[in-house]
DNA sequence: ATATCAAGTGGGAAAAAGTGGGAAATCTGT
DNA sequence: ACAGATTTCCCACTTTTTCCCACTTGATAT
């Protein structure tokens, strides 16, 4: 299971190293995609294959054009990129600018997708998110 | 049954090592989260499969805001950590920051989770809450 | 009282992870 | 086809993590 929170480095060359810990369960190569929110999405290829095929049925809540459009959206811009030796991926350069990626990324497990975040935002949303989480997760404890 | 309130000490590298009553029970891997209040939970792998399974049962959970940031909060903060030879477990830096671990932590057994809490936060909270435990008894007594 | 054992604490050294950058290979536009 | 730019591949340095050993303390047994 993907989880955790590393605070790693984007270098000059758009590179990111994934956590190691992440690395054996990703695979060779991953698909990142646009993520919902201000972040990107990595999927195996596993995952992302299941992903794609449950955003194109048709028995989704969405409109049809909507739907249209959100997939043109996850599908258009995802892109499969490869693990370098040491086990870093290149970010797409406009993939980065959309979420206003600069030199540190935050890169978080989130049960079997990964997301990058600008570390900032990340601090900043998470910081939001704590007191609700407690309170949901209180709820969650209690119905057990 | 966890059980039992011991203040071990974190040292330099972030290790707390776990009382030795709790360490078969908990096996050789355990799950550390943010817990509610200003403490961690150290959770069992199989009883963490129970809680992350609750969270994500939804299918495409990510497509829902809340759930995102929830999921995002749960598993990102989350992280497996093994014990090493003689029974420490390392307290990753942002979940040490965040409940304001310092040198000295408490290591509450509560049942079937363990929870590390800053020893001084953890004393002043027992000393409000044994305050109120007496304030009830004496209300009860009154009543009479 | 002393020896023994288990539990907790500390720290050195090896290994792994993360970061940076040069140089070869590839691509781009003219 | 060629110059310049970009990408890919590889190597090297630094920091962090892991592994292992040893010391300390306190309880127990002889």
């Amino acid at each position: 299971m993907l989880i955790g929170e590393y605070i790693h480095t984007i270098d000059k060359k758009n590179r990111i190293s994934m956590p190691a810990k992440f690395r054996k369960e990703l695979g060779k190569k991953v698909i990142i995609t646009p993520g919902l929110g201000k972040c990107l999405f990595i999927f195996t290829i596993e995952e992302w294959a299941k992903v794609s095929q449950k955003l194109s049925d048709s028995n989704l809540s969405f409109l049809k054009a909507d739907q249209r459009s959100f997939n043109r959206y996850m599908f258009g811009r995802a892109t499969e990129v490869e693990f370098d030796k040491i086990g870093r991926v290149l970010i797409p350069d406009f993939l980065k600018k959309r979420i206003g990626l600069k030199d540190k990324a935050a890169v978080i497990g989130v049960k079997d997708r990964v997301e990058i975040w600008n570390d900032r935002i990340w601090a900043r949303s998470q910081a939001v998110v704590e007191k609700q989480a407690e309170q949901l997760a209180e709820k969650l404890a209690n119905d057990r």
